[in-house]
DNA sequence: TTTGACCTTGTCGTAGCGTCAACGTGTCTA
DNA sequence: TAGACACGTTGACGCTACGACAAGGTCAAA
């Protein structure tokens, strides 16, 4: 047989036999006096199994691996490595299809609107009133959760919970329109310390003692003055509160030292 | 937050998040005065959002398409694409693992034992004999399972049944030493006659009516003169041949037509 | 003789970055 | 003040398993 028969006969183009060539998967058989290769049937029987081995999933170094000292132990063992790879590629795509779906029943797909199951219908909610401090809590959230293992990922899908509620929703909504309020406000602005109070106040429990117990994550900046560590928490806070007016940020530092004293 | 935070915040490596721009999937921000990127919290934002698609298994092509105009629509379209290609690779990974599972099954895992799980049981008693036209017929099975698609696999399977039966077993490796003896005889041996007959007269029913139906596809050098078409049936049976003794090929011609009288 | 279907070797392109190289910057320390 | 060290910059090559050329040589049929 020429080149292109064989390929034929085994299904793949002359491109891949002249590949295996190069690779060493498949010796180079005799040359007839025009330079063109010779094959015979052993040629297609090593081609197929070659093949077949590729189909599986080896890569082609596995394959040369695995078929070099030849009889049987070492393919087997480069088989059941090969069986566990599959596994693992079939949990990895199990769960990307669950977060396909997820996004998916997340509704309207607005450019932001994406996290885990659980979250995408409140981050769905969370900024329908257009408010800019909701757009901003929810991309901090959507960050977060993209960032997160699973682990804290379910975490912060149960300090969320609250929100599914829809008065609670409601009255946040409202308290995000009187943070709105204040982006052009200067700090000792009159509207501050009350808002700090209900904001406070409002803040569901376990999302309050859950910021009271790791005040260490939250910026410097908001932090009552000599408390604990100076730890750098990451440019990145820096660069959200950049965002805020002087007013927006008293507001919340208001609320942490409150936070601070519940926990005390 | 320079590309170094940027890049710790979210999770990736400093070259994605360059690679990302080289491909516009990331707008360019400012740079300092000493040409460094300066980052603020949307870019994190965006580059954690295009982490999250392209981890769903999207390409950073689709990715930029759905990224490009934006709104929903169109990203909802890409992703119920995805699922489905998702679905097909699900589908793929089973059917991989099924075979390496039949691999695995196929006990030693002699080079050359390899085919689907029906199959390979009954290779791999085929030759333990250690008759050469015994290998042979394994090598040619094995190739054709290689090759065949999931019906005619099934159809292969189906004709090689009778030999998971210990006593067909047992006569097949008798008649393959008959065979394996003619290794160096000429066209004319005494014997050639009496094993044909009895070749004949032991193959199983199926395979002998699967054989004599389907006449064309036997080699022509072993049809009755002047039947039916000429067609070239592919040279690798030619090459199969070229591996038997005179001897033997006229024990398979008269094989053949003994199964073309009992056809007519 | 020409056409068309083969064959030959060699090189570039693909996706998503990792990993150099060769160099400039900014900060901390001796 | 100089050196060390960690960071930033652009640019280029490497990886898989081939597909798709290019630029030619070979062979059988019209």
């Amino acid at each position: 047989m020429r080149i292109g028969e064989l390929a034929a006969l085994v299904g793949v183009s002359t491109r891949t036999v002249r590949h295996y060539h190069h690779l060493g998967l498949l010796p180079e058989p005799v040359r007839r006096a025009n330079g063109y290769r010779e094959y015979g049937f052993a040629d297609a029987v090593a081609l197929a199994r070659v093949r077949h081995l590729a189909e599986l999933g080896l890569s082609l170094d596995e394959l040369r691996d695995a078929l070099a000292d030849d009889e049987g132990r070492e393919l087997r063992e480069v088989l059941l490595e090969l069986d566990a790879d599959l596994a693992r590629q079939q949990e990895a795509l199990r769960i990307r299809r669950e977060r396909v779906a997820a996004l998916l029943a997340g509704a309207d797909l607005r450019p932001g609107s994406m996290g885990s199951a659980d979250m995408a219908a409140m981050l769905r909610d969370l900024s329908t009133g257009g408010s800019r401090i909701a757009d901003m809590d929810r991309d901090v959230l959507t960050l977060l959760d993209t960032i997160a293992d699973p682990e804290e990922r379910a975490r912060m899908a149960a300090l969320m919970r609250p929100f599914t509620d829809p008065g609670v929703l409601a009255r946040a909504q409202a308290l995000y329109r009187r943070l709105d309020d204040l982006a052009g406000a200067r700090p000792g602005d009159p509207r501050v310390a009350p808002l700090a109070a209900d904001l406070a106040a409002q803040l569901p429990d376990e999302m309050a003692s859950a910021i009271a117990e790791n005040l260490d994550a939250v910026p410097t900046r908001l932090r009552p003055p000599g408390s604990y560590a100076e730890a750098g928490d990451g440019r990145w806070m820096e660069a959200v509160l950049s965002e805020l007016s002087p007013a927006q940020i008293e507001v919340f530092r208001l609320v942490i030292d409150t936070l601070n004293d519940r926990l005390r």
